[in-house]
DNA sequence: GGTAACAGCATTCCAAAACT
DNA sequence: AGTTTTGGAATGCTGTTACC
């Protein structure tokens, strides 16, 4: 209703009208209100429901005020620095400094945007806020102000620029939620960054951390009473690592007008923040959140799709088109000093191998992937898999320690593949060289 | 050697969730 | 609302195995 009338008074006049007669003053009123229609343009018995409206709210705002200071405002992830440490940038001179100090290599910086929620329109959406937070503070650089003043300047480069120097440089960490949506939200503002995805380096998307932490909740305070509906996203995700959920009351708020609300601010800067405090949280003891690694090997350099830990598996990422590495042979080797742990799918291939005299360990029916994984590493074994898993595995165990083979083939084939490719010599006396 | 049952993997489709 | 991601179920393909 709100969107269908509009800024336009005489749709407004008419809609309280007909709230008016059809409902009650009550109802016409709120909507009066609502719409901060000019109380002059208000039927009599409107005017006067306003008015009453009026002094309850104050009599609610005053209790509600009690209630948030003192049970609300503790059960959220609230912002450690002061206020003044928030900085809204809306002039060049301002973002360059805020810039300066971002771009320290070394540094570590939590990027979130905001953008207007599209509603009703098919329009793509701007991003009205971007946030960086640092360790002392943050800053809320005011997208559409700062670009209307370099357009005027002839500077339209100054931000796309800005953006790629931060996102293409390894040496600044740079924590998101979901950072490829956020960036594919900024392309239509700055199309010179459609390329920016492809050239990231060193970013920590904890989207993908999610999963691995959500399992476990260390620490919880959850004694009160409501039924607070369960959170979810970046919020669960800050309730398990630091006790207590986001406040996500401003996510859809109107992020194009100004000024913002002292809560949008606050809400944007702890949405930047929040990820500084759970990087900084994850990378001191991964092992309590069930990572296997530090959170910024395993992350960095990747797009926001998952690079591993070795928790699990998921079945993604670009395909390389033949998943084999081209590098000079190795060194010739004889079976006996050739170990591998062999995937299920290829028991048949293994079985060749063992005849051959080389120490294979063959993965049961029900064992998972991360279970080669995991043998591989504590002995030092080559795995032998194929398909996707390929892929997956490859990235735990580094290149030249897995190995894909062509399923397709048969077993003496693949046989033959896996002992040329690792250089592997069989001489007569290591055949069967393993039965007793 | 031929055949049928079985199991893992990939692909596809769909629903749910998350983002603003 | 639009977009994107993710997880799961259903389906099909194919190699392995067991059996005749």
């Amino acid at each position: 209703l709100q969107s269908t009338v509009g800024e336009n008074r005489c749709l407004q006049g008419h809609l309280v009208q007909l709230l008016l007669r059809h409902c009650d003053a009550r109802g016409a009123a709120r909507w009066a209100w609502h719409c901060q229609v000019p109380p002059e343009m208000l039927p009599r018995a409107v005017a006067e429901e306003l008015q009453k409206l009026h002094i309850q709210d104050r009599v609610e705002e005053v209790t509600k005020e009690d209630n948030c200071e003192s049970s609300q405002k503790k059960d959220y992830y609230q912002l450690p620095i002061p206020r003044e440490n928030i900085h809204f940038l809306q002039t060049w001179e301002e973002t360059l400094q805020c810039w300066e100090k971002v771009l320290q290599p070394g540094q570590v910086v939590g990027v979130d945007m905001e953008w207007k929620p599209s509603f009703g329109m098919v329009g793509k959406p701007r991003v009205a806020l971007l946030q960086l937070a640092l360790k002392e503070e943050v800053f809320l650089l005011d997208l559409p102000q700062l670009l209307e003043q370099a357009e005027a300047e002839g500077e339209k480069e100054k931000l796309p620029h800005f953006i790629q120097m931060l996102y293409s440089d390894a040496a600044i960490t740079k924590l998101g939620y979901g950072i490829s949506g956020d960036l594919s939200s900024l392309v239509p503002t700055c199309s010179a960054l459609k390329d920016t995805e492809k050239q990231m380096q060193g970013v920590v998307d904890l989207l993908a951390v999610d999963k691995q932490v959500d399992g476990l909740s260390p620490q919880h305070s959850h004694e009160e009473k409501g039924v607070r509906k369960p959170e979810k996203g970046l919020s669960l995700l800050v309730q398990h690592v630091l006790g207590k959920p986001l406040d996500k009351r401003e996510q859809l708020s109107n992020w194009e007008k100004r000024p913002l609300r002292e809560e949008q601010i606050l809400y944007a800067a702890s949405d930047a923040y929040c990820l500084l405090e759970i990087y900084e949280r994850l990378c001191k003891d991964p092992e309590s959140f069930g990572l296997g690694s530090g959170p910024t090997e395993s992350l960095v350099g990747k797009q926001s799709k998952k690079p591993r830990a070795k928790k699990q598996l998921n079945k993604q990422e670009a395909p390389s088109p033949s998943g084999q590495e081209c590098q000079g042979p190795p060194a010739p080797i004889s079976p006996q000093e050739f170990s591998v742990v062999c995937d299920n799918m290829l028991q048949g291939l293994g079985r060749y191998l063992r005849c051959l005299g080389v120490d294979v360990r063959l993965l049961d029916n029900e064992d998972d992937h991360r279970k080669a994984a995991e043998i591989a590493q504590q002995e030092g074994r080559v795995i032998l898999t194929s398909g996707l898993p390929y892929q997956t595995l490859r990235s735990q165990v580094g290149e030249g320690r897995c190995f894909s083979v062509n399923c397709s083939e048969k077993a003496k084939e693949q046989a033959l593949q896996v002992l040329k490719h690792f250089n592997v010599q069989v001489s007569l006396s290591d055949i069967f060289s393993r039965c007793q």
